[in-house]
DNA sequence: ATGGCAATAGAGTATTGA
């Protein structure tokens, strides 16, 4: 089983790049977020004609999430129970004997501001609702737009980033929660190349420059960890035509 | 210190993202 997020930045615009995607890299599960588009927009038939059942919860202009899969969905929740939200930000869903959660986790701004607070309110209630959901499911994985760089060698200049938004010590607290409570960082399971990013600035040719941050990650519950054998970063979709901001991350799983 | 680029809403420019 071939899992995978990716961070579209408006589903309207990069439904393009995301069936070209989906075409040369046929993953049983992708989460994709800031899909920018209210329910009734979501480009449903196009996504089932790729071979992909969906479930998604959008709105208007920001934020939206959506689970695509070419297995069977169930047991579809949108947001946290424990946190209500207008902002549609996660989507709960089994899928082949996993739960799966698509997170869109808040940007947070600027340190100190209100949605800097926000996002740490947030984060707290999410690991609430992951805290559960592990207990209740074994074989559990969380993907998405964490909008935190765990550690300074997932930030491309950590002198320029401390404590700023994404780096700073609550945030990877919030992070590190998750990692307390048994959820392991596919990526840092494998030997991995340095300066490896998923997000880079549209500004200052900051992707050929490399100047990046990971931010976007894949957690699995110790069970999935263990059936875990590869999880790699595809930087090729930001060398396409007006690409999304994001890579997608990709973890397979036997 | 600020804006730089992109998307959205909506008709010039403001807001948000990261």
């Amino acid at each position: 089983m071939k899992i995978a997020t990716w961070n579209v930045n408006s589903l309207k615009v990069r439904l393009p790049h995301l069936l070209q995607w989906l075409d040369t890299n046929p993953v049983d599960v992708l989460c994709i977020q800031e899909t920018k588009l209210t329910d009734d927009k979501f480009p449903l038939a196009e996504i089932n004609a790729a071979g992909y059942e969906v479930a998604f919860s959008g709105q208007k202009t920001y934020n939206g999430v959506a689970i695509l899969s070419r297995l069977p969905i169930g047991d579809v929740v949108r947001n946290n129970p424990h946190y209500p939200d207008e902002q549609q930000r996660l989507l709960a869903a089994t899928i082949g004997g996993v739960r799966f959660i698509c997170a869109y986790v808040p940007n947070g701004q600027a340190v100190g501001s209100d949605k800097y607070a926000y996002k740490l309110a947030w984060l707290a209630a999410l690991q609430e609702w992951v805290r559960a959901e592990m207990a209740a499911h074994p074989q559990f994985a969380i993907l998405g737009d964490y909008n935190i760089a765990p550690e300074d060698r997932d930030v491309h200049d950590p002198a320029e980033w401390a404590g700023q938004i994404h780096c700073s010590e609550p945030e990877r607290e919030a992070l590190r929660a998750l990692f307390g409570q048994g959820l392991a960082d596919a990526f840092r399971l494998f030997e991995q190349p340095e300066k490896q990013y998923s997000w880079w600035d549209y500004r200052q040719m900051a992707f050929r420059r490399n100047r990046g941050l990971r931010i976007d990650h894949i957690l699995l519950s110790p069970a999935l960890a263990q059936r875990c054998t590869a999880c790699t970063i595809d930087r090729e979709t930001r060398k396409w035509e007006q690409p999304s901001d994001h890579a997608p991350v990709v973890a397979t799983l036997d």
